[in-house]
DNA sequence: AAAACGTTTCAATTTTAATTGAAATATTTA
DNA sequence: TAAATATTTCAATTAAAATTGAAACGTTTT
C-alpha cells in the first residue's frame, strides 16, 4: 500500500517530470517543497475548489453583481429590484436562483410578494472595496 | 435640462412603480433612502461593476483556482503547471491567458520557458481562507 | 370561487465559454 | 542553420450558460 497517500485530505498527483525539464531556480524551490507530488499535495481538496469556484461563478455576471449591490442597501421584493435593474422577470428570477443557490441571498414569501436579503456570506461579496469572505 | 442627474457617477434608474404596489415594511425603508432612484444611486458605476464581475468570471473555474493555489506556493513554469493539472497545452494556455487578463498571474519568459507568477491581486483569492480583495 | 397580482418554471433558442488538435512562434541546442 | 523544446495561437467543434415568451403556481382581493 502507497503510505504516501493513506488519510490524505488534499488532492495529489502521479503526475512526473525529468528532472532536466525545468529552469534550475524553479527545480530548487521544487525540491524543497517535495517535487511534484509535494506541489501537488498544497492544493486544497477537491470539493473546496469546486464550492469556491461555484461562488465565484455566482458573482461572475454584472447582473447578479448588481442585484448584490441593491440587497446591501435593503431587502426588497423581486417587483423593486425589477424596477431598478428592467429586465424580465423570468430573466430576474434565474439569476435570484444562481445567487440563492450559491447562498448569498435568501427569499421569504411575504404575503403576494417574495422579500430576498442578502446574506451574511453575500454581504462579504457587495462590499465596493470587498473584505473577503472564507466560502 | 435634468438637474438631478448632473455630473453623477454612479448610475441611476429612471423606473417607477406605483406605491400600493409593493410591501409596506419594504416601503418605508425605501422612501428613507430616496425612493427605487434613490435606491439605485447606490449601485457602484457600471464600469466598476464589470471589473468586479470579470475578476470573479476569472476565479469561476475550478481548473484555473488550481492554477492560482499553485502559484501561491511558487513560480512555476507551464510544463510544471501542466505535469500538476493534466491536461493538454493549449487547454492550460487559454486558462492561463484568463488569469493574466484577469491580472491574477503574470508570465516572463526566461530562456525557453515562461515562468509564471501569481500576483498581489491574486495572492488575495488564492488564500484557503481567503481574506478578501479590493477588484 | 373567480379574478388579479407577483413570481417561478419550463422548453426552445441564442449566446458565450471551453475543448480539441494542428499549425505557428520563439528560444535554445547541436 | 537545422533540429528540438516549450508554449501559444487558430479554426472547428462541443458544451454550458443566458435569454425569451408562454404557461403554471401560490397568494390576495373581490
Amino acid at each position: 500500500m502507497n503510505t504516501r497517500n493513506k488519510n490524505k485530505t488534499k488532492q495529489s498527483c502521479d503526475c512526473t517530470i525529468s528532472r532536466t525539464d525545468i529552469p534550475p531556480a524553479i527545480q530548487e524551490d521544487l525540491d524543497a517543497v517535495g517535487g511534484i507530488p509535494g506541489l501537488c499535495d498544497q492544493l486544497p481538496p477537491e470539493s473546496s475548489i469546486v464550492t469556491t469556484s461555484t461562488t465565484y461563478h455566482a458573482l461572475s455576471d454584472p447582473l447578479r453583481m448588481k442585484v448584490l449591490y441593491l440587497l446591501r442597501v435593503q431587502p426588497l421584493c423581486v417587483c423593486v429590484i425589477k424596477a431598478c435593474i428592467g429586465i424580465a422577470d423570468s430573466k430576474l428570477s434565474y439569476h435570484l436562483t444562481i445567487l440563492k443557490k450559491a447562498g448569498l441571498i435568501e427569499g421569504e414569501q411575504k404575503g403576494n410578494w417574495i422579500v430576498y436579503q442578502i446574506t451574511e456570506k453575500g454581504l462579504l461579496f457587495a462590499q465596493e472595496n470587498p473584505p473577503m469572505p472564507s466560502l
